[in-house]
DNA sequence: TTGTTTTGTGAACGCTGTTCATTTTATTTG
DNA sequence: CAAATAAAATGAACAGCGTTCACAAAACAA
């Protein structure tokens, strides 16, 4: 039956133009403020054709989520990952701090956006990418840990640790809680990244002897 | 003139009223699905009413900012502080925790909301309260480094650095990111505080000798 | 070509934030 | 006290929203 695998195809098509469509729209204008009515007009077809394909405007994001994730996987690895672990730990940071600083939008939908984590019906796959790249920070973790450093902490205490300061440094610049110092756009990203120099410093005085 | 007076106060009383009733629908039902109708409804007056008090729904919650602020300053401090400073900043960072676990939608108007940052210009006073806040860390953080902790980072990148840390925790929390480990809710509260033990363990280890 | 299934449409529903001419209420003046 | 003025409250109206559904068009099967 060739017809029906063209079916198919074409239905992924149609499911693919209307996410990248969306995606353009959310990216620039934000989600709330993107309406059906606006990726319908973007795809040329009417309202209603976008609900054949996505149960509502939450299901758009829910799979927006997952290439999302992938982005930052990519974004995460170095090309060239230094000898020390520690030093790898760093690097890592200082990527996911620049994914989420330059892509802002994409962050927010992966780690501070209620609406995609309204999807409860497919619960078992949401996590799959995340965990995939909550894992590469444990490795890591689990990598300084050999070396000495962070303790002997529980591999997902000291891993959640670390995420946790990194996401907190970048939501509230994102959500520009950061403003509060008064520092222009430069400034506010300096003082980003000062504050992750005294993380790492810290977490590099935890070294076992 | 003792009318202008009362005028005054009932102008007053109106806004308060009006502050309670929207605070009470947006901590039930999350601002968004919380409609300036809803809100007239609740006080029995007509919707074009709230807008000869507040100029849109976001200077609503503009308003409630201010109070959700002095009401986290209260929650800091602690009836018996302890001697040392880092254990005064280790109970404050629980405090801390605390208050946004069991006022997660006050935490979220403060710290991770837009809306309430789009009113700006008001600009000069709206981090007053905030401000206060982080000094109270920023005033700890110089005990601990007096105390041997903390390395001689400048206060405000170190206290940005523990901000972040407690802020990213409490923020994966609320937005229901934690959820990805597949803990009850006994279970993420009590992952927080394992990762929360491995933080203070990390900054007690940065002792100068 | 006819009948059937799939795909797309767009009007309609009930909601939203916000505005504004109108009415009601309160205060001041004659 | 009554008339005139000022203040406060109203609620219909506007343009937009997410979503649904009876209907029309297109694609396929017989």
């Amino acid at each position: 039956m060739g017809i029906s695998d063209r079916k198919e195809r074409e239905k992924e098509e149609m499911k693919t133009k209307i996410l990248e469509a969306a995606k353009k729209l959310f990216l620039e204008k934000g989600f709330e403020k993107t309406s059906i009515r606006n990726i319908a007009d973007l795809i040329e077809y009417s309202p209603g054709t976008i609900y054949l394909y996505f149960k509502d405007k939450n299901d758009l994001l829910f799979h927006l989520h997952q290439v999302a994730f992938q982005n930052l996987i990519v974004a995460l690895v170095s090309p060239e990952p230094a000898e020390k672990a520690i030093d790898r730990l760093e690097d890592m940071g200082k990527r996911y701090i620049s994914f989420a600083y330059n892509n802002p939008e994409m962050y927010d939908l992966m780690f501070v956006m209620e609406a995609p984590m309204e999807c409860l019906d497919g619960a078992d796959e949401i996590w799959d990418e995340g965990m995939q790249a909550f894992d590469m920070l444990k490795f890591l973790v689990e990598d300084c840990q050999k070396e000495g450093y962070l303790g002997d902490y529980e591999l997902e205490d000291a891993s959640l640790m670390v995420w946790s300061f990194v996401h907190g440094l970048v939501t509230l610049k994102c959500r520009k809680r950061l403003q509060m110092f008064g520092d222009d756009e430069l400034g506010s990203l300096d003082r980003m990244m000062k504050s992750y120099k005294v993380f790492v410093s810290t977490l590099k005085m935890t070294k076992a002897k």
